[in-house]
RNA sequence: GUCCCCGUAGCUUAAUGGAUAAAGUAGAGCUCUUCUAAGGCUUUGAUGCAGGUUCGAUUCCUGCCGGGGACACCA
């Protein structure tokens, strides 16, 4: 019993009917979906709402009830209400357990080549709490595509060239470069003269701080992705996409880009948008032509249906401005690109930036975050996957777009809707399984429907859904009313004993252990085996 | 000034055009001699304003108010 096979059921019972949508407007149709409160049954219809009829379509779909649904009921304004039976809920037991880690993967999007580019950091600059944030959502869109079927490789793509590179190396400290750079005219002008020499690698001194910075720099995103769990399957660098973008961008002189006051420009303008700069006026590439020649080279690496890339949403107009371009010198690119942009992560005090010199490394976040952890907390090396589950959980929990205001005093509560919920759920699971004295089985005696298995076998839904839009808070959602409702039953009935429903009982307490591990996986959250 | 995004309980957030707007937190009260109380139970409390479309609007459209962002040689 799925939601597709009762869509099918109805337009069978629409079509017996002779209530097709023919003489209905074009916004007929209907949905079917789990209502919100579990009084009101388990999937959900409005097609007697929007059709009328509703004792015939009840009558229908009760003559030809499929397995699975035991009672049906027309309520409300014409609602149609479906429970599941206790024959259902033991098979989707069964199906979970069965399938173990596979279970919430499906092949909806087999097939489908996608390259996920996220965190960005940039070598000579620090790894602040914003490319934390772009890293956690970065990964569980990769993870959750590729639980979907995709085939995805992931990228970072890293800065090392630019203005800003020039502004870190001119008295060794980006934040001083930069502050110069805006009010001190002769270092902007030595700021400038380091960007070109950057470039044309014209002096031996500027070329062996440059090198020994950069590596230094890339050797700590190492150690950091391998503490976020974070693998790219391809590091980009602006140095390789620049001299790719700005060739580029010579080709299309006259068709695409024009001259103006000294630089290479795209006019926006005929498109609706706004000029951008693609080459200064020292003939340098800006981001905006690294950026096409950065889209060449992952297409090349990559024969990608979809190449997302995952930003600040303050980069939305610079590339909504980059991929009408793109779509003009790469046709054949044209409709594949796609950005993903989120909020910032903001302090009470406003907003995060390296460039006044207000930020807090992702180190330091981490760090204060697992002081913070519960003093009960026993210590061992588990603790930094739960301080680093609770950061992501902040991030993950509300929908991408929209801006995060970090309180570190409040934000990463040990209580309540957090990251340290949902691991503690999943901990006490595994000392359960572990002192079960009885075998895990469906087929044992059993009371009831627990609210908790009517929410388990949803999870592939929630994954596809999550997939469709991009967006991880679904799962998130899913998996704190899934713990909540997972706490309720452990709280009320004991599991390990002499009862003879205890087999049935470890079937649910399993089957959640498993959804909630494959849940927190697909968000990049560690699942603690012990806390 | 132009364009984009966002306004939901005191606070932080949910809600594929549907039913009584859902949680957490904070406030009030209860709950460990039983499997991990980082838990569970009860309770108070909300859609910025004004129109429109619709049988039905937090959701779609228009205007206003409030907040954030972008708008030429930064990324």
């Amino acid at each position: 019993m799925t939601k597709e096979s009762i869509k099918t059921l109805i337009s069978e019972a629409l079509k017996e009917l002779n209530l097709e949508a023919g003489d209905l407007p074009a916004q007929a149709g209907f949905v079917v979906e789990h209502p919100t409160d579990f009084k009101m049954g388990d999937y959900s219809t409005n097609v007697a709402i929007k059709y009328g009829h509703g004792d015939e379509l009840v009558r229908y779909i009760v003559q030809n009830k499929p397995d699975g649904v035991e009672r049906v009921e027309l309520v409300g304004p014409g609602f149609i209400n479906f429970y599941l039976s206790k024959e259902f809920f033991k098979n989707s037991l069964g199906e979970i357990l069965d399938r173990k880690e596979n279970f919430g993967k499906s092949e909806h999007a087999k097939g489908f080549k996608v390259m996920v580019e996220h965190t960005q950091p940039n070598p000579f600059k620090s790894f602040h709490i914003g490319h934390l944030m772009n890293n956690a959502i970065g990964e569980s869109v990769a993870r959750i595509i590729v639980a979907n079927g995709a085939k995805v490789k992931t990228v970072s793509y890293h800065g090392d060239v630019g203005m800003h590179v020039a502004k870190a190396l001119w008295k060794g400290d980006y934040v001083l470069g930069s502050k110069a750079f805006e009010e001190d005219e002769k270092a902007k002008a030595e700021i400038q003269d380091i960007n070109k020499k950057i470039y044309d690698k014209s002096d031996p001194e500027i070329n062996s701080r440059y090198e020994n910075g950069r590596k230094r720099s890339l050797e700590e995103f190492e150690k950091i992705y391998k503490k976020l769990e974070t693998n790219f399957d391809f590091n980009f660098f602006e140095s390789e996409a620049a001299d790719i973008g700005k060739k580029i961008v010579l080709q299309n002189m006259g068709k695409v880009f024009e001259e103006s006051q000294g630089a290479i420009v795209f006019k926006g303008e005929k498109f609706g948008l706004h000029t951008r700069v693609f080459l200064n006026s020292d003939g340098l590439p800006t981001y905006e032509a690294k950026e096409i020649g950065l889209v060449k080279i992952k297409k090349e690496k990559f024969d990608f249906d979809l190449s997302m890339t995952i930003t600040g949403n303050e980069q939305d107009a610079f590339f909504q401005v980059v991929e009408v371009v793109i779509g003009e010198v790469m046709p054949e690119i044209k409709g594949k690109l796609s950005h993903l942009s989120h909020g910032m992560l903001r302090l009470p005090s406003g907003k995060m930036s390296s460039r006044t010199g207000d930020i807090i490394t992702a180190e330091e976040l981490i760090e204060d975050v697992k002081r913070r952890l519960a003093p009960t907390s026993p210590g061992g090396v588990g603790d930094e996957a739960v301080a680093i589950g609770a950061i992501k959980y902040m991030i993950l929990r509300q929908a991408i777009g929209n801006d995060i205001v970090f309180d570190i005093e409040k934000s990463v509560s040990t209580e309540g809707d957090s990251g340290v919920y949902l691991q503690y759920a999943y901990a006490r699971t595994n000392s359960l399984l572990e002192k079960a004295d009885k075998e895990i089985s469906t087929n044992a005696p059993r009371e009831n429907t627990h609210e908790v298995e009517r929410l388990l076998y949803r999870f592939p839904e929630i994954v596809e859904r999550a997939g469709k839009e991009y967006a991880p808070h679904h799962i998130v959602t899913y998996l704190t009313q899934l713990a909540g409702s997972f706490n309720n039953f452990y709280t009320h009935e004991q599991v390990i004993g002499d009862s003879p429903e205890a087999s049935y009982r470890l079937a649910i307490v399993k089957a959640f252990n498993i959804v909630m591990k494959n849940g927190l996986t697909i968000l990049g959250i560690t699942a603690p085996e012990r806390m």
